[in-house]
DNA sequence: TGATTTTCATACTGTCTCGCATAATATAAA
DNA sequence: TTTATATTATGCGAGACAGTATGAAAATCA
C-alpha cells in the first residue's frame, strides 16, 4: 500500500498490454537491457543473500546493467529491493491465484497451494532461496516502515485467501460446521512459513512435504 | 556442532563454575569490559540489524569495547555472529526447559512455552526482535554451512522438544492414541516460526496470542 | 546532413568497511 | 623497583560501498 504503484511499471506504458509487435519507435539510443529480465535478476539475487549483503555490483553484473542505468530505470538500491518484491509477489500470486479460486476439494487445493509454495522455494542454481516476503520480514520490515507495511500485506493476503477457501470448503460440507476457517487459515499460513524458513536451511523437499501432509490432515480432518 | 565449543568460553575458565569472590588475580591490565554483558549487547544488535547490516563499528560502540579487545574477546565479526546466537539459543532453552520437563497439562505446557517465546519476540527497545534462529535461517543459512548446521540443529532441538511433550500426553491419555507427536510437533515449531515472523513484522502481541490459542486448539483437541 | 533525445560507459567522490599494527596503560610477580 | 603480562587506545591501510558527474554512442526527427 505504500508506495503505490506511482509509475511502477513506466516502462511498460507504450506496450498497450497486448503484446504490440507495432514498435513505438522511442526517440534516443535504444535499451540494451530488457527491464523485464533485470528485475528478475535482481529479484533472484535479493532473495539470495538479501538487501544488505548485496552490492550495486552484484546486481550492475547480474543485471548486465551498469550503474546509472540501474538507477535510471529502478530507482536507488531500496526502490530496487520494492520493485524486486512486488514483482516477487505478482509472480506468485499469479501462480495460485487459479487454485485458490477454483472448486476442488479443500485437501487437493491445498496440496496443490503447498506443491507450488516448495516450487518457488527451493528453486534457485546456488541453493533454496525460501520466501522472499518471509525473508524480508526477518530483515529490513524492523526498520523500514514502507518495506514492513508490504510485508504485512503479503501476510494478510495469504491470511484471507486461505481463510477464503476453508470458508468455502465449510459451507460445502467438507468441514464441520465448527471449523473456524480463520484459525485455519492462520495455521495454514504457519505451514507456508515452517516450510520456506526450513527450506533456507536445505531441508531436503521430501521433509518439507511430510510437513505440509501433516498440517494438511490436522486441519482438514473431521472434528 | 560446526564450531565445536573449542575455546568459546574461555574467558570464565577462571570461575570455577560456582560464583567465586575470590579474585583469581589476573596478570596484566584488568578488563574495562564484562564479557557477557558485552555479548549480550553485541547479540542484541544482531538481532535487530542481522550480519551484514550490523558493523563492528556499531558493536564497539554497543559494547563500550574497542576493535582490538572485540577481536581479542570473541574473534571476528562471524565468531562473534556464532557467540551471540549461542548465547542466544543458551537462554531461550534455560527459559523453556523447565517447562518442556514438567507434568503439566498438555495445554498448559504449550501455553506457557509461546508466552515465553513471545516475551523473547517481542522485546527489545527499538522495536521487536523476532526469534534470531528463523532470521539467521532467513539471511546466513544458505551461503555458509557452519552457521546452516547450527540452525538447523535449532530446528530439530525443538521440534524435538515438542514431539516429547506431546507422547507424554497421549501417554497420559490427554491425547487420542491416534496423536502423531512427532506430526504435531511441526504444528507446534510451525506456531513458533509464523509468530516469530509475524512480530518482525510487528503484528501486535494480541493477534500473536490469538495465533496462538487457535493452534493449541487444533493441536490438543480430541480427534 | 545536422539537431535532438535517450541511453551507455567510464570514472570519480566521499564515506564506510574490516582487520591489524603499534604504542600506551594498568596490574601482578620477581 | 624492575620485569612480565594482559589489556586499552589510536589509528592506519587497502578495499568495498552507494550514488553521481561527465562525455561518448546510437537512435529518431527535421
Amino acid at each position: 500500500m505504500v508506495q503505490k504503484s506511482k509509475k511502477l511499471s513506466s516502462f511498460k506504458a507504450p506496450a498497450p498490454k497486448v503484446d504490440a509487435p507495432a514498435a513505438p519507435k522511442r526517440r534516443g539510443r535504444p535499451r540494451a537491457y530488457e527491464p523485464d529480465v533485470a528485475l528478475a535478476k535482481a529479484l533472484d539475487l535479493f532473495r539470495k543473500d538479501g538487501f544488505a549483503a548485496t552490492s550495486l555490483d552484484d546486481l550492475s553484473a547480474a543485471t548486465g546493467m551498469n550503474r546509472p542505468s540501474l538507477y535510471g530505470a529502478f530507482g536507488d538500491k531500496r526502490e530496487l529491493y520494492i520493485k524486486s518484491y512486488q514483482r516477487y509477489r505478482d509472480d506468485a500470486r499469479a501462480a495460485m491465484i487459479d487454485i485458490f479460486r477454483n472448486e476442488q476439494p479443500i485437501r487437493e487445493r491445498l496440496a496443490r497451494i503447498y506443491a507450488i509454495a516448495l516450487d518457488i522455494y527451493l528453486s534457485g542454481e546456488s541453493g533454496p532461496r525460501g520466501c522472499f516476503t518471509v525473508m524480508t520480514a526477518a530483515s529490513e520490515a524492523v526498520s523500514d516502515p514502507g518495506i514492513r507495511a508490504m510485508v504485512l500485506e503479503g501476510f494478510v493476503e495469504l491470511d484471507k485467501a486461505f481463510a477464503a477457501c476453508f470458508r468455502h470448503a465449510r459451507e460445502k460440507g467438507e468441514l464441520p460446521a465448527t471449523a473456524e476457517p480463520e484459525v485455519l487459515a492462520k495455521m495454514a499460513s504457519a505451514t507456508i512459513h515452517t516450510i520456506a524458513i526450513r527450506a533456507r536451511a536445505r531441508v531436503p523437499r521430501g521433509e518439507l512435504e511430510a510437513i505440509v501432509k501433516g498440517a494438511i490432515d490436522l486441519m482438514c480432518r473431521a472434528a
